[in-house]
DNA sequence: GTCTATAATTGGATAGAC
DNA sequence: GTCTATCCAATTATAGAC
């Protein structure tokens, strides 16, 4: 699965050479058609390339679309990772300023796009599936709790299993609006309803971890 | 998409003639291994029948994928609707009923794998998409709706916005559970696993919707 | 490294006999 | 309705010249 150069003295990451030029058309293939319905005819077609080229660079179909996956996980990962919230005492502004940041990058066509196409490979390609999961979830569930573990200890929460809490608050900010846009393509979130549920998840989520009650 | 009779004098289901053998083995083929990887050759050698048999009953590929789709999605919607609870006046338990029905239905390996199939080819059948969600979400939601509109004229809660009620309530007894498994094939949710999320479901929602506050 | 041309296979769909 | 045999287009991947 490693896509950039392997022993070949090309240099790193070259944006617009050829390398680049296939894993850009390649996404765009990839991403609008699925694996199943693009051919390699047509990447090389769209990278201005010729299939002999294309081959150079990539063993095959499998790998190509793992290195597109992998771009693009890695972006996701990147977004996630940077999830902060300014340190204000209002504990209620903290958590819709990361639960927005969060629908922004779930609700984002591009993840999306490409967690249906891994979605629907997974028979055949297992891992990519766990990765992806990995890099979402897992990476922002384990912000959040640590986030809470802090917060509890600073007096302003009082969560006792971190890890359950932050998959609560999760799963109440998504509500089904995430399952909703895998399914259908053309019903986009509005804002204001992104926004609805953020708070109303915000304020459930206090009303059971907030300090004043245990 | 209307798969059984048209005009034809076939007696109406009848599961093991030739159709039935057909969408028997398509079921299988396409939900393994997805719409593009599964050809009709296939499916006519899994079914024991020629490709002449298969084609004199189904217009082309992307109609017999629909019928399938159909009939899984049929089911899925059926066992959605047959969720109930037994009249009690302890809501926690009620709740917790509800929620173990529901996880059972939503972890469901054929559903996974529909869910799936269905999501990596949205590019081609918007309509599918849309559909299985209707079948899942939307009907189980205004079920729930429903309960908790009851539950509140009969005292038992404070729910203002049932089908805001009702989103959270699932979101909460799904957690991350659901994505998890049609991201990671070989991660199901263990019993424990999935009846802990229950619980802290049902805590976290009595304690914002109970009867007692507002 | 890159191209043109092509090999080798497989796909969906049909013709015609019974 | 059902079968065998087949057509034709498209696909992945490679050979060989430059």
């Amino acid at each position: 699965m490693n896509l950039m150069q392997t022993t070949q003295p090309n240099r790193i990451s070259d944006p617009q050479g050829k390398v680049g030029q296939i894993l850009s058309a390649a996404r765009e293939l990839f991403l609008n058609a699925g694996y199943g319905n693009t051919s390699m005819d047509a990447v090389a077609k769209h990278a201005g390339v010729s299939k002999s080229t294309l081959y150079a660079h990539f063993e095959n179909k499998e790998q190509l679309f793992g290195a597109v996956v992998g771009t693009v996980r890695q972006r996701l990962h990147d977004a996630l990772t940077s999830v902060s919230t300014t340190d204000e005492r209002d504990i209620s502004k903290m958590l819709c300023q990361i639960g927005t940041q969060f629908m922004q990058h779930v609700t984002d066509p591009t993840s999306l796009t490409i967690f249906r196409v891994v979605i629907g490979e997974l028979n055949t390609f297992p891992e990519l599936g766990r990765e992806m999961y990995q890099s979402g979830q897992i990476v922002i569930g384990g912000l959040m709790a640590e986030f809470f573990r802090q917060w509890t200890d600073a007096g302003l929460l009082a969560v006792d299993d971190p890890w359950l809490a932050a998959r609560q608050f999760l799963a109440l900010v998504k509500g089904d609006l995430q399952f909703r846009c895998l399914c259908d393509i053309e019903q986009h979130p509005t804002q204001p309803e992104i926004k609805r549920n953020i708070e109303a998840a915000v304020a459930m989520f206090l009303a059971y971890y907030g300090p004043k009650k245990s």
